[in-house]
DNA sequence: TACCAGGAGAAAA
DNA sequence: TTTTCTCATGGT
């Protein structure tokens, strides 16, 4: 795979969508929190229980430890997997407020916070990946399920790699940049939202010919389902 | 009513 | 080591 493949997919998705200004979030603790509800669940139900979350008090990791795990569930409920993300959660302030907070971790190495956030209960690569690129503004590629339908859909991977075979794929025809791999997550999930179907790829696109062949432009989300 | 959605961990094979 | 199961709500 070349890269430009990745460069040509970008720039067409950046032209049809524009800037993103991911992720949604007001403190990069929210975005911790949000990473977690989001785990196989729609962000409309991560926003309806991320509001529950902050009518309980100040979104800070050192607080939401504090909350009885039964309370926590409920305000997470609209979430899905309530209790599941609730033990998730709690693990997580939990690791946040023993590395002595927001303001430690900001000061960690990249691969170093990576890996620490690898081994907190509930955070598996992606959602270490969000965070790390989200909260922290580290150049950190983020698979998830949408790039790989879509770059399946492209051609451009089988779709079925280890998550870390295909991290590093990407990152390896990107420049190690935060704010492009920001951008970047940001437009597939934004595709893989939208219905509209008229994206032609750029001009002189290496993969104008199997455009021409079939995919007209890169494949709605939902084609092929 | 049935199916699907931005995952991760535990249990089973 | 790999595969399967479980967790749960809300939208279509």
């Amino acid at each position: 795979m070349k890269a430009s493949h990745f460069a040509c997919v970008y720039h067409d998705l950046s032209a049809h969508y524009g800037p993103r200004h991911w992720w949604p979030a007001d403190s990069p603790f929210e975005v911790m929190v949000g990473a977690v509800l989001t785990q196989n669940t729609s962000w409309t139900n991560v926003e309806r229980a991320l509001q529950r979350l902050k009518g309980l008090g100040p979104l800070e990791a050192a607080y939401v430890a504090t909350l009885p795990a039964a309370v926590l569930a409920d305000a997470l409920r609209p979430a899905g997997y309530f209790n599941v993300k609730t033990a998730r959660l709690q693990a997580l302030c939990r690791w946040v407020v023993e590395q002595g907070g927001m303001e430690a971790l900001h000061g960690m190495e990249t691969s170093s916070l990576r890996a620490a956030l690898l081994s907190v209960h509930g955070v598996g690569p992606e959602t270490a990946d969000d965070i790390v690129l989200y909260a922290f503004g580290r150049s950190v590629f983020v698979i998830d399920a949408y790039t790989r339908r879509l770059f399946a859909r492209l051609g451009l991977v089988r779709g079925d790699e280890d998550y870390e075979d295909l991290r590093a794929r990407f990152e390896q025809a990107l420049p190690q940049d935060p704010l492009l791999y920001n951008e970047y997550h940001a437009l597939i999930v934004e595709h893989a939202k939208t219905t509209c179907r008229a994206r032609p790829l750029c001009a002189g696109c290496v993969l104008r010919p199997q455009c021409a062949a079939g995919l007209s432009g890169i494949p709605s989300d939902s084609d092929g389902r």
